[in-house]
RNA sequence: AGAGGAUUAGUUUAAUGGUAAAAUCAUGGUCUCCAAAACCAUUGUUAAGUGUUCGACUCACUUAUCCUCUG
């Protein structure tokens, strides 16, 4: 059986609950995989596994950061892969579990991030002008599209600062095995927006308030959903009820995204989740990851 | 009941009688540090009908639905 087992899907698809029960019976530990959990004190936006939960199975890289900081795919794979590495020698089972696909693939796949990145913005040049720059340091590049500004300016960046990317981006350096969670999409749609309002009865609106102040300094309350759709309110440009309506749209867009990534950047083994009996998709899985083994 | 007005994409709204359009939603996609981010692409429409006209979203009539006013 595989050392490292991926949990991926939609958000509400139920990822968090799949991974206690397998934790559980394969004596694993977890380590999030959700761009957001990893910080403290965004807790119900970001659909974090509850204290209760936690205190189920042993958690990783959860509630490493304030809200202020910054923390990006780079800092991650250096710690996850850190964690990994100890986890495999204390010959622990490793679960990772998350949405958030570039940080998972970036874990395990060969992808490589440079700590001397000096990040220029090139607020005076226009999309066409930073094309030519990058069109001088290497005429056959692969362009992200010419709208792309942030891809852009990051490409013009790796250039100059001469940092070389293989391209192994298929190549796994961690043996593992991808279980997807799906579901009708209808139902889907159906669960997000119920998970929605269930966050705003467990005192949503609370939480953000008491972040409010963190907002003129944090990326990621700016940037998450569930938090940024907030920014419209205090400034009253949108009703509370419009801020709600907007997280359930933001979170049905992220699921069809998060679709797309998991099917194409991973090897993914879809399971359908019966929500009516989660046990029975539990034993799915298990009977998978057995068949696994014997091969 | 009567009088007047309205009806165009799922939604909101454009279009002198002369190629039906935009925004948004929805759907599909891209992916080597903002990734819950950023970006790209695509489907779909004149309420139903009859007439006038070379040609109708546009004019006339019928029907349906909705709104306002009067009683």
């Amino acid at each position: 059986m595989q050392n490292i087992i991926v949990i991926v899907g939609p958000t509400g698809v139920g990822k968090t609950k799949l991974s206690i029960e397998l934790a559980k019976k394969l004596d694993a530990e977890i380590i999030n995989g959700d761009s957001v959990s990893i910080y403290k004190k965004l807790n119900i936006g970001s659909a974090k596994p509850t204290k209760e939960e936690q205190s189920q199975v042993r958690h990783h890289l959860i509630d490493i950061c304030e809200p202020s900081d910054d923390y990006s795919v780079y800092n991650y794979q250096k710690d996850v892969r850190l964690l990994i590495d100890n986890l495999t020698k204390k010959n622990k089972r490793i679960i990772i579990v998350g949405g958030t696909g570039l940080y998972i693939k970036s874990a395990l796949y060969d992808y490589n991030f440079s700590k001397e990145f000096t990040s220029h913005t090139y607020d005076e040049l226009s999309n066409e002008e930073i094309i030519e720059k990058i069109r001088n340091f290497q005429n056959n590049i692969d362009l992200p599209h010419k709208n792309n500004r942030q891809r852009l300016v990051r490409l013009l960046n790796k250039l100059e600062n001469n940092i070389e990317t293989s391209n192994n981006k298929d190549k796994a350096v961690y043996p593992h095995l991808v279980i997807g969670l799906t579901t009708d999409r209808d139902y889907l749609y159906e669960r997000i927006n119920n998970r929605v309002d269930e966050m705003f009865k467990n005192n949503l609106f609370e939480e953000v308030t008491s972040l409010k102040e963190d907002y003129k300094t944090s990326r990621v309350l700016n940037s998450a959903i569930g938090y940024k759709e907030f920014i419209n309110y205090f400034s009253n440009k949108e009703t509370l009820a419009e801020v709600k309506e907007k997280i359930k749209q933001n979170s049905r867009h992220y699921a069809k995204r998060q679709y797309t990534f998991f099917n194409h950047q991973f090897h993914t083994n879809w399971f359908n989740v019966d929500f009516n009996d989660f046990s029975k998709t539990i034993n799915e899985v298990i009977a998978f990851l057995d068949k696994q083994e014997k091969i």
